[in-house]
DNA sequence: GCGCACGTACGAAGATCTTCGTTGACATGG
DNA sequence: CCATGTCAACGAAGATCTTCGTACGTGCGC
């Protein structure tokens, strides 16, 4: 799957998998915050599942569910379009925003600035 | 309009009024990367401003189209989205994805540090 | 064996998105 | 004064998304 992007649900659905590393569609459903039912979201899984994001394998009677795409791939598409289409390239202006108007902890904002330092010794 | 989302074609024709500051119909056409009809483009505009996104001036006998939305609104709805279901409401993880894979000059990680910085201070 | 519970498969309906053809208004140049 | 070019408005068509009803299979308890 070149470029994913997902649509609400379906980003909701690959959400529940990347959290949980895999899923039935009752678990899926039930880890859902909305109430969508049963057969809605085996459906989306039956959708996903043809856009090769996911996969399925038999247990029990039932399937469960497995993603194909890494939410880092999936994350990088929706990332640089954010980044160039709403902060008009900029990547510092999306870090300020993620980082605006949240509380963010000492041990956070070390961490950040940690791999900012590791970007800089691995470039020079 | 509360929590901003836009589909694709809305979002590259709010990203054309967002860099130019306005636009009528043709140089917001014009400014498009892809082909697309006058009136196509005429219609999002119109669905833009049905959603409160936008709105216009008679300008001789055209339309001149303003955004009412500013940029770091749909961003932040847009980026709190991603953050929360693709990289786990990790702020870190956002940024380790934004900068990675991508040349970032001197320049540009200096002032993200600052920018990391400037929140330090201003949380003290 | 029968019926219920639990599971997948399928189709259809309504919503939204995207596209554009067509229409009609209006100004301008010849 | 009429043809042409420029413009907004409207409607419709096709695509995708989202939802769920319904059908159908299967195992288990009684």
């Amino acid at each position: 799957m070149r470029d994913p992007t997902f649509s609400d649900r379906e980003l909701d659905i690959m959400s529940v998998l990347w959290r949980r590393g895999s899923g039935s569609v009752s678990e899926v459903m039930d880890a859902l915050e909305d109430e969508v039912g049963y057969t809605t979201v085996l459906k989306i899984l039956q959708i996903l599942e043809k856009k090769g994001a996911v996969r399925h394998e038999a247990e029990g009677r039932a399937y469960r569910y497995f993603p194909l795409v890494a939410s880092e791939t999936a994350g990088e598409t929706a990332l640089a379009r954010i980044r160039d289409k709403i902060f008009g390239g900029s990547a510092e202006l999306v870090l300020a925003q993620l980082i605006s108007g949240r509380e963010v902890s000492p041990e956070e904002l070390e961490r950040m600035r940690r791999i900012l330092d590791e970007l800089e010794e691995s470039e020079s």
